[in-house]
DNA sequence: GGTATTTACTTTAAGCTTAAAATATTATAC
DNA sequence: GTATAATATTTTAAGCTTAAAGTAAATACC
């Protein structure tokens, strides 16, 4: 098939592409390196980070939110943590539909061996830039992140 | 919780961060629209780009291969586009394990309406950035890409 | 106080994804 | 020619993801 856009198109297909491979080859590195060396899956990762830096513990809703996924999503990941005995859900008395989620101890833990492991993979990951190339790449794109796209083209 | 790390891995986290929350937030738009405009998902697009783009038919290993995921992921999503007739698949003669995969004829003129308006939302996506811009981001990208990381730490 | 609405959360259905097991066929070794 | 290995593909089991429907409890309204 000939290739019909015109040179800008072409160049814009050819940037959403790398970003989107870069962004995918890490991302699977980090999945692959979670499940051989910690036994572990990256959205598990996830809603213990957010568990851990948010020591008073979250609802589910604020769970969710701060994660920018559906919350159906995140029963399922809470139940399997809890079932593995890493979180801890608490009813909530003043609410009975609500409960708090936290960390366990073990929970604790395991996360503080499995985000310096990851803090290191992304070091290694990052290395090829330099500071000033990394601060270029970053305001790069947070121009692409914060440009609003109209939903009704 | 305190953040313990060191400048540079914490700079290398937040340009992580940020790569992972842009690219994530791309697609999202992508597969929303495609959803609602186009009533179809990313894993279905993709497929038919690649059987655009070899226009005699590809084998479901070779498909696979091309795209970079699991062979049993692939027969799923040719399944469900057969269905909808939107490709079709022809026994191999000399050997009777493999078949090849083609557009049909509706299937190309679905996916030539599909890849102009991908190439629009792209398009007004990477509008903030121009050419100079765009070519320092694909080179950092490229970067990073490129930069085979060491399986065994 | 009783009805209606909102809120917190879970369940369900459908699709995506993988690794591993299973099938069927072809190619190789002897 | 028959046993073995390799190849092409599908199936299965498990988890992730969403939107939509369902459940239960709290709040608002009158």
């Amino acid at each position: 098939m000939v290739n019909h856009y015109d040179a800008n198109t072409r160049q814009h297909l050819r940037v959403w592409l790398k970003l989107l491979k870069t962004s995918t080859n890490i991302e699977t590195t980090l999945r692959e390196r979670l499940k051989k060396e910690c036994s572990t899956t990256l959205p598990r990762f996830d809603v213990m980070a957010a568990l851990d830096h948010h020591t008073d513990g979250l609802r589910m809703t604020e769970l969710s939110d701060f994660l920018m996924v559906s919350n159906g999503n995140v029963t399922g990941i809470v139940s399997r943590l809890a079932e593995s005995g890493l979180i801890e859900r608490t009813q909530d008395t003043h609410d009975r539909r609500a409960q708090k989620v936290c960390l366990s101890p073990s929970g604790q833990a395991e996360f503080k061996q499995l985000a310096q492991r990851h803090a290191q993979w992304i070091d290694d990951i990052m290395q090829p830039l330099n500071t000033e190339e990394s601060n270029t790449l970053l305001t790069l794109l947070e121009r692409l992140a914060n440009h609003k796209v109209d939903k009704n083209d």
